[in-house]
DNA sequence: ACCGAAAATGTTAGTCACTAACATAATACG
DNA sequence: CGTATTATGTTAGTGACTAACATTTTCGGT
């Protein structure tokens, strides 16, 4: 293991960390960069090596490099919006039952600052490239038909996730998924609870 | 008339003239939002009053509101993204031919800009409500399946218009607007040049 | 046409995200 | 163990954006 590079995630965790902390304590807008710094025990230069902007440390995730394989293993001959849709229910059911909480957790930390609030789209785009990639056979560049249903998929995941989190309590994010793609498609809504 | 009203247009006007001028003479990041106002003859106190930020100078079109008309009067028995495509097909045809080469040059100008091309999708949120509106039955609250078709389609959108910016010599938009709705619906592409 | 109220604009001074330049400390590698 | 490399710190700056208050402009009523 090289040691430079231990360093330097040790340094992004702790600054994580504190932001994170301090941002439930006292908000997003209310923490500044300095201070985040300061509790991580590093300069304010090494946050913004670690993360180019403030708003970089909530915007953070990865389950995504998963879907891209997800997404090549449905057939190509199916639409390409139930090829994503098919796949991201697959993929979902992998994790969901041990991230609920923390997935939650960041998901209402986004929707309560403005300025990130803007930026889940942009955030989603990890996942557009990803529906992009699934979707365009191997050594191809990708039409404006491939670019135009992921960046449409992932927008309307988003706003599922987001109306999930405002109704965690009644409703679970796999069923909201599925009725969203539902009527992407054109198709009636799907039994509450249907899944396995 | 109302002349306060009148004059603030008049500002919004005159600042959005400068900025755009500033902009394609010496780039984005090199203008300062006070060189703005001083060129369009106001404070800088002035420009946010009217611009909450600097990118919103670009980001300000508005042929949104028709968009919104255009989706209602669709009939409400077809599929939601069918409603959009055929509203914004006709909503199109009213403007592309007049405003072409205004709409090229300030996507160009997004497209340009690292940081404004990641708000295009934040600026179709407008587009979003539009379409969000005309899918939703007056009076009633939309649901999630209407706010994800909606940003679904606004994010389809944005994704046509960036890519026909890019081939715009070889392209027409009306036309690849048509054939990222098709793909969308799941539909078989359509003839090249089958519009009126 | 004039006057007080209300709203728009200007002035000033400040905060804070973010960057560039250079100094210094930590680490790898011969 | 010494030297090149890389990470980190320090300092000083830019520029977007805001708050508070002064000033001018515009409006409705007389």
């Amino acid at each position: 293991m090289d040691g430079r590079t231990h360093t330097r995630q040790r340094n992004r965790a702790a600054i994580q960390e504190a932001a994170l902390r301090l941002f439930a304590e006292q908000g997003y807008e209310a923490t500044t960069v300095a201070q985040i710094a300061r509790e991580a025990g590093v300069s304010h230069m090494t946050f913004f090596r670690c993360f180019p902007t403030k708003e970089d440390v909530v915007l953070d995730d990865d389950y995504d490099p998963m879907l891209e394989e997800l997404v090549r293993a449905r057939p190509a001959a199916e639409p390409p919006v139930e090829r994503v849709h098919r796949a991201t229910m697959a993929g979902l059911g992998q994790v969901y039952e041990h991230h609920r909480e923390a997935l939650l957790g960041r998901v209402g930390l986004l929707l309560s600052i403005p300025g990130l609030r803007a930026r889940i789209g942009e955030n989603l785009a990890s996942a557009r490239t990803a529906f992009e990639r699934g979707l365009t056979p191997e050594g191809e560049e990708p039409g404006v038909e491939t670019r135009a249903v992921a960046a449409a998929c992932a927008s309307a995941l988003a706003e599922a996730v987001i109306a999930w989190s405002e109704v965690h309590e009644r409703a679970e994010l796999p069923d909201v998924i599925d009725r969203v793609f539902h009527a992407l498609r054109g198709l009636p809504a799907p039994a509450q609870g249907s899944r396995p």
